[in-house]
DNA sequence: TATTGTGTTATTTTT
DNA sequence: TAACACAATA
C-alpha cells in the first residue's frame, strides 16, 4: 500500500512538467484560494481537472475533504476513471458525481429537516407532469386553456434559479393559470411532500433550504470540502451556483472549470453570467486559460474562432495549435434531407473503405432529435451500423417504466405515481371512474392511494369484481414486499413481473414490437444484476439517463449536439445547416440575440468536436411534420471563413433528384439492399422452452452468488427449488445459479 | 370498462 | 408523420 502511494506520488510530481503545458501547470499547482480555468476546447480542461484532484490529494488531504462536480454521468465517470490511473487507491472516498447525484446524496442524509424521508422517490418529467394535471384539475383549471407543460416549466425555471414557494416575488410570476401559478406551485411542493418524492430542481433547491435553515449542517459541510473542483461552470444555474457558494464560502478553495463559449444551455436555466462575474464573486481570484488546442486541425480550428467571434458576449479567448493544416471543411449543399444522409453515408463508407477508418471515430452531430430519422432510416438500407445517443432513452421505455413502477410500488407502497401507472397495466379492468374514487379518498384523508385503497376495502366501497381485483393486488404487493430479503435485485424484479402478469400481457401481444419490449425487459433483468439492493438501482436508475454503451462496437455515433459536448471524433458531419433548423427557429423567436448568440455557440462546439475531417451540410428542402418545406443555408455558413472551406458541388458525378419528388413518398433513389438492423438492443436470450433452459436436472449442484452451493430439488420451467447449504430451501431462476 | 375512430397538435436542446 | 386526447361505440 505505502508503495504503491509513494509510486504513484512519484509519478505525479514526475508527470506534471512532462505531460503539462505552462498553462495547465499553473492551473494544477496552485490548491489554494479561488480559481477560474478559462479552458477553450480541446485544451486539456479534464486533464487539468484530474491533475490537480491527484495533486491536491498528494498534498496530504483526504479523498473525503475534496468535492467535483460535473453535469452529466459520462463525465463523471470519465474523471474518475482518470483519476484513478493516476493516483490507484488514494482516491477512495472522493465526493465526484454530478450536481444531481451529490444533491441526492447529501438530502437523502437530511431529508428530515425538509419534512421527506430519507427513502424519498425521484420523479422524473412525466411523473411531475402527471402531478400538475391532477392539481390543475383540484383547481378547476382547463387543460385546453392552460397548458400544464408551461406551468411545468414555469416551476422549472423557480427552481433552476433557486426559489422556493416562499422566495417567489411578485416580479417572479408569470401571469399564467389564472393567476394561479405560484399557488399551483405551493400545491406542487406540498404533494410532492406527501408522496414522499422530490424532482429534480428539489435535489439542489432542498440542499440549499436545508444549508440555509440550519447552520450547523452547513458549517459541517464547509468544514468537510476542503476544496471543491466545478467542470463546465458556464452552465451552472443559479441553484447550482447558490449551492457552490455556500459551501465554498468559509475554505474559498474552489476551482471552476468552463468556457463561456460552449455555454448550451441557457434554456435549462444556465447562466452565463455566473463564469462572467467569478472574480467578482471570489476577490482575490486568479484566472487561467487554456488556449492551446491539441485537437484539431488548424483549418478546423480557425474556422471556429472566426465564427465564435461573431459573437459579442464573451470573456474572449485566441486558441491556437501546433496541429498541421490538416484538410478544408467541405461544405456539401443537397436537394433535401433524403439526400443528404445519403451523401453521409456514401462518404462514411467510402472512408471506411477506401481509407480504412473506423466507424467510431465518425459522429453526425444534428441540432434536434428528429434529424436522425432519416439518418437511421438510410443506415439501416445500406447496412451501416450505427447508435443513436440519447435518442430513446432505456429507461424512458415504457415497458421498462411500468416495471421499474412496480418495484417503486413494492418497495414503497405509498408511492402513489408509480401505483397509478400500473394499476391497470395488464388491465385488471381498473378504469378512471375507480381511480378517481381512490383518488378522492386519499385527498380526503390525506394519505397514500395504497392506503385508500386498503381503506375502501375495510369499508366496502368497491363493486365486489373490482373489491376482489384490488383485494389481490394489494396482497401481492405485501408478499413481493416480503421476497426483497431472500432473492437478489434481478430474481427479485423477475419474479414480480411474471407474478403480476406484465410478460405475459406482452407474449400475448402479436404486434410487432411485442418482442422488442421483451427483449429490453431481458435487458433490464441483465442490467439489474450489478445492484445488492433495490435502493441502489432506484437511485440509479433516476439519476442516469442512458444505459451505459459499454459495447465498443464499430458504429457511427448519431446524437445532438447538446449530447456531443466533452466528445470527440476524428470525423464529423454536421447535417440541417438550414434557417429555421440551425439556428432554430424558437430559438430567434424567443429570445432574439442571446438565442442567436446560444445557437452560435452550439455550432462552435459542433465544429470543435471534429479532430481531423469536418463536413458541413446544408438541404434545400426539409421534411418537417411530414411536409416538405423550403429553406435557405444557415446564415453560420456565411460566417465562415472561405479559405477554410472547400465548396462540394453534387450536379457532378451524382443523381440529383428531380424537384418532382417534392410531395411524393415513392421516389427512392438509392438501391435498396436486404434490411439489416444493426444497432438496436436485441441482446438475444434463448426463448424459455419447456425444460428448464440452462439443463439442470434433480440431483445437479450449483452456486449463486447470494446464497452460495446448493442441490437442486426440483424444477418447473426455469424456476429452479434449491437446497442451499445452512441457507434452506429457495426458488430460483435457473440462469441466476451456475452448474458446479 | 375497453376499443375504435377522429381530430388536433407539436419538434430544440436535458440532469 | 405520429403521438395523443377525446368522443362514440361495443
Amino acid at each position: 500500500m505505502k508503495n504503491i502511494d509513494t509510486m504513484h506520488e512519484y509519478n505525479i510530481s514526475n508527470s506534471l512538467s512532462k505531460d503539462l503545458n505552462e498553462a495547465q501547470i499553473d492551473a494544477v499547482k496552485q490548491i489554494d484560494g479561488p480559481l477560474l480555468v478559462l479552458a477553450g476546447a480541446g485544451t486539456g480542461k479534464t486533464k487539468v481537472l484530474t491533475y490537480r484532484i491527484a495533486n491536491i490529494l498528494m498534498s496530504g488531504v483526504f479523498p473525503s475533504q475534496i468535492l467535483a462536480v460535473t453535469f452529466t454521468n459520462k463525465a463523471a465517470k470519465e474523471m474518475s476513471n482518470r483519476v484513478v490511473s493516476l493516483v490507484g487507491e488514494r482516491s477512495e472516498g472522493l465526493w465526484l458525481g454530478t450536481f444531481h447525484s451529490i444533491g441526492s446524496r447529501i438530502l437523502r442524509r437530511h431529508a428530515e429537516a425538509v419534512g421527506l424521508k430519507s427513502n424519498f422517490t425521484i420523479i422524473d418529467t412525466s411523473d411531475q407532469l402527471r402531478l400538475i394535471k391532477q392539481i390543475f384539475s383540484d383547481h378547476k383549471i382547463d387543460e385546453k386553456r392552460w397548458d400544464p407543460k408551461k406551468q411545468l416549466h414555469i416551476i422549472n425555471t423557480w427552481k433552476d434559479r433557486g426559489l422556493t414557494p416562499d422566495k417567489v416575488t411578485a416580479n417572479d410570476i408569470i401571469d399564467f393559470a389564472g393567476g394561479k401559478s405560484l399557488e399551483i406551485y405551493e400545491d406542487y411542493q406540498s404533494r410532492l411532500r406527501t408522496l414522499n418524492a422530490a424532482d429534480f430542481g428539489d435535489l439542489l433547491l432542498h440542499n440549499i433550504t436545508i444549508f440555509n435553515d440550519n447552520p450547523e449542517i452547513l458549517a459541517d459541510y464547509q468544514r468537510k470540502f476542503q476544496y471543491i473542483l466545478v467542470d463546465e461552470y458556464q452552465d451552472t444555474n443559479v441553484g447550482q451556483y447558490l449551492w457552490l457558494r455556500l459551501l465554498a464560502q468559509k475554505n474559498k478553495n474552489i476551482c471552476c472549470v468552463g468556457d463561456d463559449d460552449q455555454s448550451i444551455y441557457g434554456w435549462r436555466g444556465a447562466e452565463v453570467g455566473n463564469i462572467l462575474r467569478f472574480e467578482r464573486d471570489f476577490p482575490g481570484a486568479n484566472v487561467v486559460r487554456l488556449e492551446r488546442n491539441y485537437r484539431s486541425t488548424s483549418h478546423i480550428l480557425s474556422a471556429a474562432s472566426n465564427l465564435i467571434s461573431k459573437n459579442s458576449d464573451r470573456l474572449g479567448k485566441t486558441l491556437w495549435t501546433e496541429d498541421n493544416e490538416g484538410d478544408p471543411i467541405k461544405l456539401l449543399l443537397t436537394w433535401d434531407d433524403k439526400e443528404e444522409a445519403k451523401q453521409i453515408a456514401e462518404e462514411i463508407e467510402a472512408l471506411q473503405q477506401i481509407k480504412r477508418h473506423s466507424l467510431n471515430n465518425m459522429a453526425i452531430l444534428v441540432r434536434a432529435s428528429f434529424q436522425t430519422r432519416a439518418f437511421e432510416e438510410c443506415f439501416m438500407n445500406r447496412g451501416i451500423p450505427y447508435k443513436v445517443i440519447g435518442g430513446l432513452r432505456f429507461y424512458e421505455r415504457m415497458e421498462i417504466k411500468d416495471i421499474i413502477s412496480y418495484i417503486r410500488v413494492t418497495a414503497q407502497p405509498d408511492d402513489s405515481l408509480a401505483l397509478e401507472r400500473i394499476i391497470n397495466t395488464p388491465k385488471r379492468g381498473i378504469g378512471p371512474t375507480t381511480l378517481q374514487s381512490i383518488y378522492e379518498t386519499s385527498r380526503l384523508y390525506g394519505i397514500s392511494m395504497f392506503e385508500s385503497i386498503k381503506l375502501m376495502l375495510s369499508e366496502d366501497s368497491f363493486k365486489p369484481k373490482i373489491a376482489k381485483t384490488l383485494s389481490d393486488l394489494i396482497k401481492d404487493f405485501v408478499r413481493w414486499g416480503e421476497l426483497v430479503k431472500d432473492m437478489t435485485v434481478a430474481e427479485f424484479t423477475e419474479t414480480i413481473a411474471k407474478e403480476s402478469g406484465y410478460i405475459s400481457m406482452w407474449k400475448q401481444d402479436s404486434s410487432l414490437e411485442a418482442q422488442g419490449r421483451l427483449d429490453n425487459i431481458k435487458e433490464l433483468f441483465h442490467a439489474l444484476e450489478e445492484f445488492e439492493t433495490i435502493e441502489e438501482f432506484l437511485e440509479h436508475v433516476s439519476l442516469i439517463s442512458d444505459i451505459d454503451n459499454l459495447n465498443q462496437d464499430n458504429m457511427v455515433s448519431i446524437m445532438t449536439l447538446h449530447a456531443a459536448k466533452g466528445l470527440e471524433f476524428d470525423t464529423v458531419f454536421l447535417p440541417g445547416w438550414e434557417e429555421g433548423t440551425f439556428p432554430h427557429q424558437r430559438s430567434i423567436d424567443e429570445s432574439a440575440k442571446t438565442g442567436l448568440e446560444e445557437e452560435r455557440r452550439l455550432a462552435y462546439v459542433g465544429i470543435t468536436r471534429a479532430r481531423k475531417n469536418l463536413y458541413i451540410l446544408s438541404a434545400a428542402n426539409r421534411r418537417i411534420y411530414g411536409q416538405y418545406q423550403s429553406s435557405i443555408p444557415s446564415r453560420f455558413i456565411e460566417e465562415l471563413p472561405q479559405e477554410n472551406i472547400e465548396k462540394i458541388n453534387l450536379n457532378n458525378g451524382f443523381n440529383f433528384p428531380a424537384p418532382s419528388s417534392n410531395f411524393e413518398d415513392g421516389a427512392n433513389y438509392s438501391p435498396k439492399p436486404s434490411p439489416y438492423a444493426p444497432t438496436k438492443k436485441t441482446t438475444s436470450f434463448s426463448k424459455s422452452g419447456k425444460t428448464s433452459p440452462e439443463g439442470f436436472s434433480v440431483g445437479t449442484k450449483v452456486s449463486h452468488t447470494k446464497f452460495g452451493n446448493g442441490i437442486v430439488l426440483n424444477f418447473s420451467g426455469d424456476q429452479l427449488e434449491i437446497a442451499f447449504e445452512g441457507m434452506g430451501i429457495k426458488k430460483v431462476i435457473d440462469r441466476y445459479v451456475k452448474a458446479v
